[in-house]
DNA sequence: TCTGTAGTGAGTCGCAAGAT
DNA sequence: ATCTTGCGACTCACTACAGA
């Protein structure tokens, strides 16, 4: 009997008995390993109670195989019933979930990023570029609909989206005058400086595994299109062109960009440090009077990746957002840009980075401290696992008055604190646990943002649903009730689920508002 | 050549609600 | 403590690059 795969998520079940099935992490580690996939039936093929109404005795095999050891009874008698097999048990099903979420993530991702124009085979595109240029296509489309709209006498209809309608109500020169208020304007003679930084802050050159296959598939394919002598947009279908040959390399003329300030610097993290993008976008299909062409590949944005260059014969080329957001169309008398010939060889292109990226389980951190420790004594150039390993055996003496405190905010949300905090707690010098110390940081953390697991969208469903289940099941404990719950949230559909997610959000921000205020008037006091 | 820093992707952790 | 799912924060390994 093969294991039973779920589809949706990926984790398997064993059969325990005839028509009772259990979870079994150990699967879903090793799942891959199965040889016919095919064979394997899914989940939802079999009868509802039996999978749930699988009482948890039955996972005794499990438990026959993970014998009770004297430890894990004094720890029982200690009053914590999980061993630590069972607690090994639980996060490697944990670990094993976020994985596959992790996956399910990046693969959705990748799926929406193939449907958008605009994919460079020869640039590392970063989740934020990624991200980018989804975004600018959605205006590019808004764009092109609401001129088609304007010019047929359509009644203009307000995009789903609102990146544009809710970007462009503010005229340019009323927002600058705003963020003159607000910010503190850089001068302009700095400005150029500034637009060098960020434009090479951007683009970072950087070539990932995980993304290698792709670029070399993509590569590969090219060269079988381009076998007639044709460039990079060839293979791309034409209305692909019209976005990325007539707009991706047109900024307009004597444009100036208000946010031009250090606040805004991009970041890796702030996808609203490119509000530029929106202005640019603001003009439908060519409102905006002058357009520049730029043929040369530094003043699109495109640079080359000096470091890689000594394998390639090509250059490797990363092209800045810049060059990505700006989507305005050109009007058709404008010459159309020149497009880059590249010469393709895709064997020459070689990932300077990590091929894998090793297993992090908590499993094997303990043998690979150790065996990374041989390693730092053994090569010296490896300095940064020396660093490393002095941080573990760092041992500072803790002020346990000071690890106790609990800032306000953990009135609603009880959460531990995190790592950092407490490893540069107990880091902290003896002397500077002085009560002054201790009033300064509970002015810093009193306000925490990054606390904000308040609620998601299972949650608001367990909280709204929870009662109605338990009707229905009377008797059942609350762990089946659980289980029973997390089936019937996979089983929805994305759109049933929506409203609960909506909820959780209204649910979070309503708190942290509350917190907020609460936070404002506790300072005033 | 070495060192520090910034950026990136992948993996991991802890928490939220609720009844028993 | 149990059990679920989702998400923000965090850690780690790795790379490129600037500057000493």
């Amino acid at each position: 009997m093969p294991p039973i795969r779920n589809v949706s998520d990926g984790r398997s079940f064993k059969e325990s008995q005839p028509g009772q099935y259990i979870y079994d992490p150990m699967f879903c580690i090793h799942g891959d390993d199965l040889e016919d996939e095919e064979s394997v039936p899914d989940i939802s093929q079999l009868p509802f109670q039996s999978y749930l109404n699988t009482p948890q005795k039955n996972q005794n095999d499990v438990e026959e195989v993970l014998a009770v050891t004297p430890d894990d009874k004094k720890i029982r008698s200690a009053g914590q019933n999980k061993t630590p097999r069972t607690m090994m048990k639980m996060m490697e099903r944990h670990r094993e979930n976020e994985r596959v979420r992790h996956h399910t993530l990046n693969k959705s991702m990748k799926k929406v990023c193939d449907r958008v124009p605009g994919l460079s085979p020869f640039m590392k595109e970063t989740k934020v570029v990624m991200m980018q240029r989804i975004i600018a296509y959605i205006c590019y489309l808004e764009n092109t609909i609401s001129f088609v709209c304007g010019h047929l006498g359509i009644k203009q209809l307000r995009m789903s989206t609102n990146f544009i309608t809710e970007q462009w109500s503010e005229p340019a020169e009323k927002k600058e005058e705003v963020m003159m208020i607000k910010r503190k304007v850089t001068p302009k003679n700095s400005k150029k400086m500034l637009m060098e930084k960020r434009r090479q802050k951007i683009s970072s050159p950087t070539i990932d595994s995980t993304t290698d296959d792709l670029c070399h598939t993509i590569t590969q394919e090219m060269v079988a299109n381009s076998q007639d002598s044709q460039g990079v947009s060839s293979t791309l279908k034409i209305n692909e062109d019209i976005f990325l040959d007539d707009n991706a390399c047109c900024v307009p003329e004597h444009y100036e960009d208000p946010y031009l300030n250090e606040d805004f610097l991009p970041s890796s993290s702030k996808l609203d440090n490119f509000p530029d993008a929106f202005d640019l976008m603001s003009s439908p299909l060519g409102k905006i009077p002058h357009h520049q062409t730029i043929d040369s590949s530094d003043e699109c944005g495109i640079r080359e990746d000096k470091q890689d260059m000594d394998i390639c014969e090509s250059p490797l080329r990363t092209i800045s957002p810049d060059c990505v957001l700006a989507t305005t169309l050109s009007q058709s008398s404008n010459p159309p840009p020149t497009s880059i010939n590249y010469s393709i060889t895709p064997t020459k292109y070689r990932n300077k980075r990590k091929q894998s990226t090793p297993q992090r389980s908590p499993f094997n951190d303990i043998s690979n401290v150790s065996s990374h420790r041989s390693q730092a004594m053994s090569s010296p150039s490896d300095r940064k696992w020396m660093r490393t390993e002095s941080k573990f055996s760092k041992e500072c003496p803790v002020d346990e008055d000071f690890v106790s405190y609990e800032p306000d905010i953990y009135r609603f949300h009880k959460s531990s604190t995190s790592r950092r905090k407490k490893w540069d707690i107990e880091n902290q010098p003896p002397n500077s646990h002085s009560s002054s110390a201790i009033s300064s940081v509970s002015k810093v953390e009193k306000i925490d943002h990054r606390k904000t697991t308040w609620m998601n969208g299972f949650m608001m469903f367990s909280r709204l649903n929870r009662r109605s289940f338990i009707e229905s099941n009377p008797g059942v404990h609350t762990s089946q009730i659980s289980k029973m719950m997390g089936h019937a949230w996979r089983q929805m559909a994305s759109d049933d689920q929506l409203p609960y997610r909506e909820k959780a959000k209204d649910y979070a921000s309503s708190m942290k508002n509350l917190l907020c205020d609460e936070s404002v008037s506790s300072d005033d006091n």
